[in-house]
DNA sequence: AGAGGTACCTGGCAGC
DNA sequence: TGCTGCCAGGTACCTC
């Protein structure tokens, strides 16, 4: 579910709900996420108010008078904003309580994800010090994806979905990217020209405004009780598409597995 | 340093 | 209906 365009729908959602708001207490109802969320994490936050919520990568970050936890979604997680009157479900494994009554909600039925404390500095946190540029900021340039990716034998798609190059490029969004850009998946990273790169992230920028966009029509409302898949609704041009034809060219859409994840593109539009 | 594979976990679906 | 195997939007961590 969560790529960086959810994630970062996710956040503008929170923090338009929880912005100055003061958290009474955390409830955690299943502690085992990808790391065990720590006791501690109550203590911290306790009575602290919520400033901003920010992001970095597919991190989340709830900014307080105390500090800031870091929310991950992993693959399955999901927050939501909602009051005591919604039972708490299954996956529904960590509940942060605030004064006005809101309750932020975190589910992740693979639990995959993860919360954690990151202190004062949390961009000095051992899972975020090391992260690449973000890509949908000028840092992120035909120029660095070039000098970067030169001498790498590794496959492009696998390049762009390395977060230690660039956050947030999941594997859906690196399908379509390379498709519009008109790179095949499987071309070595070291090998792409500077017009590639120029076009690869032209594209890249694009499809995550675009998938913002959609994103925020889906999610709007995050009070709202019933908790919608994201995604729903995209316009994916090759993801899951395999022999379906080509958007553009009509192409059957080829698949093959790239580093264990499913790629696909059109063999025509996606020459090499 | 970089490449490649494994692991974490649950649920949904296809095929038998 | 139920079983089995495979797949899934992420990423840390291990070995070579």
């Amino acid at each position: 579910m969560p790529e960086l365009p959810e994630v970062e729908t996710t956040c503008q959602g929170i923090e338009r709900l929880l912005k100055g708001q003061r958290i009474q207490a955390l409830q955690i109802r299943e502690s085992r996420l990808r790391w065990p969320v720590s006791a501690g994490l109550s203590k911290m936050l306790k009575s602290a108010v919520v400033q901003k919520v920010g992001r970095r990568g597919k991190y989340l970050l709830l900014e307080t008078t105390a500090g800031t936890a870091i929310l991950h979604l992993g693959m399955s997680g999901s927050l939501r904003v909602v009051t005591d009157q919604v039972i708490p479900s299954k996956h529904d494994h960590v509940d942060f309580r605030f004064d006005n009554g809101a309750i932020l909600r975190f589910r992740d039925p693979r639990r995959f994800g993860a919360i954690l404390w990151g202190g004062q500095h949390p961009l000095l946190h051992p899972l975020l010090c090391d992260l690449g540029v973000e890509p949908l900021t000028a840092d992120f340039d035909a120029d660095y994806l070039f000098q970067r990716s030169r001498r790498r034998k590794t496959s492009i798609k696998q390049f762009v979905m390395d977060a230690g190059i660039v956050v947030g490029i999941g594997n859906i969004y690196a399908n379509e990217s390379l498709f519009r850009a008109g790179v095949r998946p499987g071309r070595a990273a070291g090998k792409l020209s500077l017009a590639d790169c120029i076009n690869l992230v032209a594209a890249s920028k694009q499809v995550l405004l675009e998938a913002i966009r959609a994103g925020g029509t889906t999610l709007r409302d995050f009070a709202q009780s019933d908790g919608r898949p994201g995604y729903f609704s995209q316009e994916l041009s090759v993801y899951g598409r395999t022999d379906e034809p080509c958007l553009v060219c009509e192409t059957k859409i080829k698949t093959k597995r790239i580093g264990q994840r499913a790629s696909f593109y059109c063999p025509n539009c996606q020459p090499h």
